[in-house]
DNA sequence: ATGATAAAGAGAAGGCGTCTCATTTGAATG
DNA sequence: CATTCAAATGAGACGCCTTCTCTTTATCAT
């Protein structure tokens, strides 16, 4: 499945902002990346979108599940292409370093806590903070 | 120890406004309260505090550890008063009840994700999302 | 190709939080 | 208790990320 492919089956328009866009969260998978930090490679590209269209982009496919938003530590959110295959992160809080891991043994405790408060999940957010090895030397 | 007497031991001086605060929080356990909220509970009782004073408060009782922040959904941030006893949360997306829970298990693991990755913890943020049993039935 | 409709671009507007600066307050001192 | 001065406050301006509004443009079914 192609990414022209790929938006329709999601309900959505094969637009040039659209695929675009798409086309550079896969090509920076494993990064996190900001509407802005989009919107810069855009333009870089010579393409002229608006900072809006990225922003609206961006939440059509968070609500597609193409893209997952996180809000780490500063409050401003990130972006990366959901590939189905969940995972959570670790931050580190003085270079902004991000490591990803999944924990089965997490996910389901989760699921077992909702379950018993009688939720039905949507999804969830696990972030821990903290300083990576490097920082922890440069104080 | 009384109010006062936290505040200094917390390096702070014992300021009308932080006092006000701090009491707000104590008398409103459980609730996750924003920053305005506390704002408009200290007008209602004649009090001329300012909203950015609010704010300054808030973050100084957070570095000093006496509350803790969070980012729910929304993104707009809520504050509950920190009483040594750390716990997580659910949240329903549909009416905003917040539950709250303690995994030994799950902290159990991140301690461990984070030394495999060689992280050193200083906080996380587990929020699960999804619908309370009430909001599983209003659709 | 044409038309109906969704989407985009530009810029204004919104909302939460922070900053600035003149004024007030707390608490240490005499 | 009066004095003193750094720390804290109040008011409002400001900043930043994000969303909204409105007109123009592009997509896609026919
Ligand atoms: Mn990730
Ligand atoms: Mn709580
Ligand atoms: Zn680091
Ligand atoms: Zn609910």
């Amino acid at each position: 499945m192609n990414d022209e492919q790929r938006l329709k089956a999601a309900g959505l328009k094969a637009t040039v902002p659209r695929l675009k866009i798409l086309e550079i969260l896969q090509a920076r998978e494993g990064q996190h990346l900001s509407a802005e930090d989009i919107y810069k490679i855009l333009l870089e590209n010579q393409l002229d979108v608006g900072l809006a269209t990225v922003y609206r982009v961006l939440t059509q496919f968070e609500a597609a599940g193409l893209v997952a938003r996180h809000r780490f530590e500063d409050g401003h959110a990130v972006f990366e292409l959901d590939q189905g295959e969940h995972h959570d992160h670790l931050v580190c809080t003085r270079c902004g370093r991000v490591e990803e891991f999944l924990d089965p043994v997490i996910e389901e405790r989760q699921r077992r806590i909702a379950d018993e408060a009688g939720f039905r999940i949507t999804h969830h957010q696990l972030y821990i903070f903290g300083l990576c090895s490097d920082c922890q030397d440069k104080g």
